[in-house]
RNA sequence: CGGGAAGUAGCGCAGGCCGGUAGCGCACCUGGUUUGGGACCAGGGGGUCGCAGGUUCGAAUCCUGUCUUCCCGACCA
């Protein structure tokens, strides 16, 4: 049929795609590097987005909204952070079309429309925030400044794969500006645990806490944190990171603010963003190779109910059951779609449900309702049981929360079982090429020996973990001293 | 941006070398029989062959350019 999916044993490039695009959580579209998002893939990140948007506002930020264009001249201000970037950058130099006067029906940038200043499509928002932060912080009574935006950002790049790296992605983005340091820091973990436990316990997807080595850190950043994940086929996934920005921004930007003696200081600063590329690391952490599997707490459909009927009659009766299971699961805030189309069958129902992920599918036949039982199937496992009807919607609720643990523990049992210490270089060659994983193994702490693992490996340093046991050890390529291990993995 | 592959009906593909006005499977529409893991029969609709030029009496087919996608690399969230 046409909704085969590639295996991950035969081709793992190709089963995520599969998943994507036969899943219909996005599409190609026309313009190079970008992804139409398909309305069960957005009812995903509406999900994910709803959670972490209300735990940033628990946590005392607001949403805003700065502008899409940066001029260059702001853009350019904080110069690390501009040359990290100036690669990837959309720019936008006129601001009209005309006809084509030797083309009928055709359009030219009209050359007269030049713009006197280019205006650069924000890869990210620190430039054109930091400049508006300038006119909103005079004193200490100003700060903190605690806010968030939901934005579309554009990296212009080489190579795209729908949600793990596309030309145009959403996300959000944290701006925050403090009076101290100390404030600052305690900022930037503080979101780095927020995006840690939505990860684990709305994607039930097991992170890393770390920071990042100097080669891998945000351009601009002191420190830069993150949560890594451990996809599939061994290679690691950045979730989510959060900077210590130090006062790179307002110094580029000459934001001061006067303390409680009045002398002038530099405002201290974070950010802290995830993308929709949570849903790529999604798709990876969990499913097979018979399509997405969801975790309930964030699946865009926790239960569908298929009926099996045989003639008018049966369907009828089959109906009434199904309304009045439906009804007792939205009333304990289950979602549920009752699937009734009569142009499909049952069995391309569940291929179809499974291909989705919906994490709990409900069969119910004539015969079940003559013993008052349904068949329950549960996605992560495919496991099937018949369940009485009475209190059904309490089994569904306990499947959900039982599913949602399931998912969580076979992914951070996988991601135990693939971080493997290694203390020779033969050891560590040998594990990137046969098992993959996080590899934990000392490192002398310098640029120049992570650069030439990479080089030699293809690996780098996800993070330094939090909390990291302080061990005396050697360099896993130069030999030279080493006070703990760190985490290497091939990456996305 | 380099190397490889591909773009023909909604999807998957054949046709292309050897130019002559487009075909198969699935999907779709109508009617009927069906329905506990991707139903069956009968009838039917749908494509200026990615786009733009060129060669030719004539181009899906040959030539040039261009766009998009996939895989591998360099770069990067």
């Amino acid at each position: 049929m046409s909704k085969e999916i590639t295996s991950r044993a035969k081709d793992y490039s190709q089963w995520y795609n599969d998943l994507i695009i036969k899943g219909e959580l996005a599409d190609y579209s026309a313009v190079r590097g970008c992804m139409v998002i398909k309305p069960y893939g957005y009812a995903l990140w509406e999900n994910m987005r709803d959670v972490l948007d209300r735990r940033f506002k628990e946590t005392g930020h607001q949403n805003a909204y700065f502008p899409l264009f940066v001029p260059k001249s702001l853009f350019e201000a904080e110069e690390k952070n501009a040359e990290g970037f100036a690669k990837e950058c959309a720019v936008v130099t006129h601001y009209r079309l005309k006809s084509d006067p030797n083309n009928k029906g055709k359009l030219i940038v009209d050359p007269d429309a030049k713009l006197e200043e280019e205006l650069v499509v924000r890869p990210t928002s620190e430039a054109i925030i930091w400049n508006t932060y300038k006119g909103w912080i005079q004193s200490y009574r100003d700060l903190p400044i605690l806010v968030n935006q939901w934005a579309n950002v554009v990296r212009w790049e080489m190579r795209t794969r729908l949600f793990l790296r596309t030309a145009e992605f959403l996300w959000q983005e944290g701006h925050t500006a403090h009076a101290t340091k100390e404030e600052a820091l305690e900022e930037t973990t503080k979101m780095l645990d927020v995006y840690a436990q939505f990860a684990e316990e709305y994607m039930a997807m097991p992170v890393i806490r770390g920071v990042k080595s100097a080669n891998e850190r945000f351009a601009g950043a002191e420190d830069t944190y993150c949560i890594e994940a451990l996809m599939q086929d061994g290679k690691a996934l950045q979730a989510g990171t959060s900077h210590f920005l130090g006062q790179n921004f307002a110094k580029a930007f000459d934001v001061k603010f006067a303390d409680r003696d009045n002398k002038l200081d530099y405002v201290w600063a974070t950010s802290w963003g995830v993308s929709t590329r949570l849903i790529g690391a999604l798709v990876m952490a969990h499913s097979d190779d018979s399509g997405l599997i969801l975790p309930p707490k964030i699946a865009p459909l926790q239960v569908v109910i298929v009926p099996i009927y045989k003639g008018e009659d049966s369907k009828a009766v089959i109906n009434e059951k199904a309304e009045s299971i439906m009804k007792d699961l939205r009333a304990k805030g289950v979602s549920v779609k009752y699937d009734h189309d009569d142009s499909s069958r049952p069995g391309w129902k569940f291929a179809q449900y499974e291909l989705q992920g919906v994490p709990v599918r409900l069969a119910l036949g004539l015969r079940d309702i003559e013993n008052n039982q349904a068949e329950v199937a549960r996605r992560d496992t495919k496991e099937k049981n018949t369940v009485t009807l009475d209190g059904i919607s309490d089994y569904i609720t306990n499947l959900l929360d039982e599913i949602q643990t399931a998912i969580f523990n076979k992914a951070k049992a996988f991601r135990d079982e693939n971080i493997r210490e290694a203390d020779t270089w033969e050891d560590f060659e040998r594990i990137l090429e046969t098992n993959g994983g996080f590899i934990s193994a000392h490192w002398d702490g310098t640029p120049e020996t992570e650069e030439l693992i990479k080089t030699k490996t293809k690996a780098t340093i996800r993070c330094i973990p939090l909390n990291n046991k302080q061990e005396a050890g050697k360099c896993i390529l130069t030999g030279n001293p080493s006070k703990e291990r760190v985490l290497f993995a091939k990456a996305y």
